[in-house]
RNA sequence: GCCCCGAUAGUGUAGCGGCCUAUCAUACGGGCCUGUCGAGCCCGUGACAUGGGUUCAAAUCCCGUUCGGGGCGCCA
């Protein structure tokens, strides 16, 4: 009675229904998924069936013996030829009355991890056993609302004439400094992982792309280990030419809202599988300045050294104020980058802002340093050799525009707009501190 | 790099010197059940991360190792 695969068996995606579907096609239908349960009783049994497109209840008459249910193990993979049931009493809403059920692949018992078990495993075994995980809709609803939410940026910046690049992971010095990049081999040479496209979108902008943006991996080498840092994340990057700081926030505030508002029209049932009740937020989002930040710590009894950054405690009294998305500006040059334009008024002060929600910061960005000879002056301020830096200056050489623009972790967003307490929730395939598998 | 915490069946947990032949749930195996849907009921299988030590006695206390969780620093 058991079926097995040949391989040749292999169903075609033309006569396949989809069971989202079902209803809209033939009363006899072939439907291919997962067995996501079995309930077996005297006379007949039930499964319920999975695929991408949701649920369904497979019905089986025992003594028509069209399968031998009770050598099915959950999660094998079947096709079912059937019937429709017109009016279905599944909860699923769903049924089909199978004529003959194929096994496609078995899978083993017991399973390392049960996507649809009541007791809820720790993320740690989750992420080992990634291709398990996801076939839970709360889980792959993620990464859905997450893909949309890339799909929100990318229409804003096409829409406002960006171009989309692509800038080597490999290279040959660090963008910031030298301590936090993964070493590689590069033949004979010694490269790096790239940690940020920072100086590749401005040499874009002196090449005269005017509006630049990329979507790709950064590799960051720092040991932490904290529920918002990954080793490798997804840096969404801008730069535009003749912008200043200001023009720079805007376009980041239009980019999180075009997000929330592509997710919004387009993922109401990941939404509501995840539960999240997720809204726009009036634009402008508030700009406050790193000095009112400091008068908030103070007037909260906290002293703050004003070269200083900003702790976690810091940002978690000042997100007391706020609610939501707000731009922490005018960052003191001491903890900004090189490339970081200072304040005309206060050269002490940068023209740079981030993006918090709350607490957690999202993207840094910033007008940036155009002039060549103010660059050299910097590097030599954070003790970096411009030697190192020759590839880059020299497109500031030969007439490099005013420029702005920022950095955006996209699994930051994402784990803020889906209120996901670790980032890790947010990559398909993290890399942390020791996770290096799958 | 620093600091705290933890590791018990496939999964998630209780136990924290003798009452442990280790709890419960879920999963798994078997049986019953004319439509179930967190199915139900009965029976059963299954675990103290690892190496040392303390003790008459260790899952329980101590030390090392490995692995995990969280915080700080750094950042997105």
């Amino acid at each position: 009675m058991k079926q097995y695969i040949t391989g040749l068996e292999s169903p075609s995606s033309m006569k396949r229904t989809l069971i989202a579907e079902i209803g809209t096609n033939e009363a006899i239908l072939t439907v291919c998924g997962w067995v996501q349960d079995i309930r077996i009783l005297k006379n007949l049994s039930f499964l319920v069936l999975r695929d991408e497109s949701g649920v369904c209840q497979v019905t089986v008459k025992n003594l028509e013996k069209p399968f031998d249910v009770a050598s099915l193990n959950r999660e094998s993979v079947i096709l079912v030829d059937g019937m429709l049931v017109p009016q279905s009493q599944s909860k699923t809403g769903k049924e089909i009355l199978a004529s003959r059920i194929t096994l496609l692949n078995a899978a083993k018992v017991p399973l390392p991890l049960a996507p649809f078990d009541k007791v809820q495993a720790d993320l740690d075994t989750r992420l080992n056993n990634r291709f398990l995980d996801l076939r839970n809709p709360r889980i792959s609803s993620i990464f859905r609302l997450k893909s949309s939410i890339l799909w929100g940026i990318r229409n804003f910046l096409m829409q406002n004439g960006f171009v989309e690049v692509q800038t080597p992971k490999i290279v040959a010095s660090a963008t910031e400094g030298g301590a936090n990049l993964f070493n590689v081999k590069y033949f004979e040479d010694e490269a790096y992982l790239s940690q940020s496209p920072q100086l590749y979108k401005e040499i874009l902008i002196s090449a005269g792309v005017g509006r630049v943006f990329e979507v790709g991996p950064a590799f960051r080498a720092e040991k932490h280990n904290t529920v918002i840092h990954l080793n490798e994340f997804t840096s969404v990057d801008i730069e535009m030419a003749f912008a200043d700081a200001e023009d720079a926030m805007r376009m980041l505030e239009g980019v999180v809202d075009s997000a929330i508002q592509n997710i919004l029209e387009a993922n109401r049932k990941e939404l509501e599988i995840l539960g999240i009740d997720l809204k726009r937020q009036p634009l402008p989002y508030p700009r406050v300045e790193f000095s009112e930040c400091l008068k908030i710590l103070g007037d909260a009894g906290i002293k703050h050294d004003p070269e200083e950054d900003l702790t976690p405690e810091d940002l978690r009294v000042i997100a007391g104020r706020y609610s939501g998305f707000y731009f922490i500006t005018k960052w003191p040059a001491s903890v900004r980058p090189f490339y970081t334009m200072p304040d005309h008024e206060n050269p002490e002060f940068t023209n740079s802002f981030d993006l918090q929600y709350q607490e957690k910061e999202i993207t840094s960005g910033a007008q940036r340093v155009h002039d060549p000879a103010m660059l050299r002056s910097r590097f030599a301020s954070k003790g970096l050799n411009p030697e190192d830096f020759d590839f880059y200056l020299k497109a500031f050489e030969y007439g490099m525009p005013p420029h702005s623009g920022w950095g955006l972790g996209l699994e930051r967003l994402a784990m803020i707009l889906l209120g996901l307490k670790n980032i890790r929730e947010c990559a398909i395939f993290p890399r942390d501190r020791t996770r290096l598998k799958p």
